[in-house]
DNA sequence: GATCAGATGTTACGTTATAACATATCAACC
DNA sequence: GGTTGATATGTTATAACGTAACATCTGATC
């Protein structure tokens, strides 16, 4: 199922928490109020989402003011795959498969600027077989896809 | 042949600005000093440019001074075909296969900053498939991998 | 030679991101 | 229980990336 898809929000939202807070248990990781609330935040917006309005959020519940404190909370769930940046649009959005480490593709709606994460194999595939022609190691690749969301289209 | 392999740099300069101008000529696009100057400035460097680089580099040689000189050159480069913004690198690069409309992956070297282009079609593929099965429509990606080339891998 | 579209020059500002340093918190160890 | 060290937070300041808006210029068309 695609983020694009209905589902009971509010569950996703509780569930992706719990699983975050378990993961960071686990791994011996700090799930600090600043990180807590500003995956909250993520989750519940379900799209992607500027630094400085997650400061915004964040400066409304008394949790920072300056722009480090967005930009570390942001860090801190993207390092360990509680959420993804999406370079496009220079904003994150929360991980919706959390847990895995994983590099995956998204599908990005131009118009209601939702935003789905799919699967993906970079070494696979057509850019695996020109990286390999080419000599190319890849580490880490951006896979992003604009277009329309089923949502969003008028067909 | 990828950009990674050796090549004749100043002639593959030449040919791809001559390309650019005989394309400019059957389409009616002004190719003006500036946006002349931006490409050959972008050939030579053959690796990823900021605008304020590139805006740098005009300023040397008396061809604006201000950042929407670069950004207009760039956004036409880019319009037109003859150049790539890489998301990643909030950065540009010339084209090396000019002239055909398209949509690239690339290959960016974290050591060196070399890019390399290779072809793609999105619809096909890995990212194709989860894009159908989710209802979604494709109109552009952007597909960036990060790693090592050729020439600046030790191994 | 008037008009119109496109290109350029310039000022000013908006948005995104980080360096650097001070302070605080917490865990582990003695 | 106090010391040490690692990690997190608060804050200031500034760097890097990008664009709105408006004036001016140039060249094509009529």
């Amino acid at each position: 199922m695609s983020s694009f898809s209905k589902h009971d929000h509010s569950a996703c939202v509780t569930d992706a928490l719990r699983a975050a807070e378990a993961h960071c248990a686990a791994s011996r990781l700090q799930f600090t109020p600043v990180r807590r609330r500003a995956l909250e935040i993520l989750l519940s917006e379900h799209k992607a989402m500027g630094a400085y309005d997650m400061l915004a959020r964040l400066a409304q519940d008394g949790l920072g003011s300056a722009p480090p404190v967005a930009y570390r909370a942001l860090d801190f769930l993207v390092r360990h795959g509680f959420a993804h940046k999406i370079e496009k649009l220079n904003a994150y959005v929360a991980c919706t498969h959390p847990g895995e480490a994983h590099d995956p593709a998204f599908m990005i709606c131009r118009s209601c600027d939702a935003v789905a994460e799919a699967p993906t194999n970079p070494q696979a595939g057509q850019l695996g077989r020109a990286a390999q022609e080419a000599g190319f190691k890849i580490e880490h690749a951006v896979i992003e896809a604009e277009g329309i969301c089923p949502a969003c289209d008028p067909s």
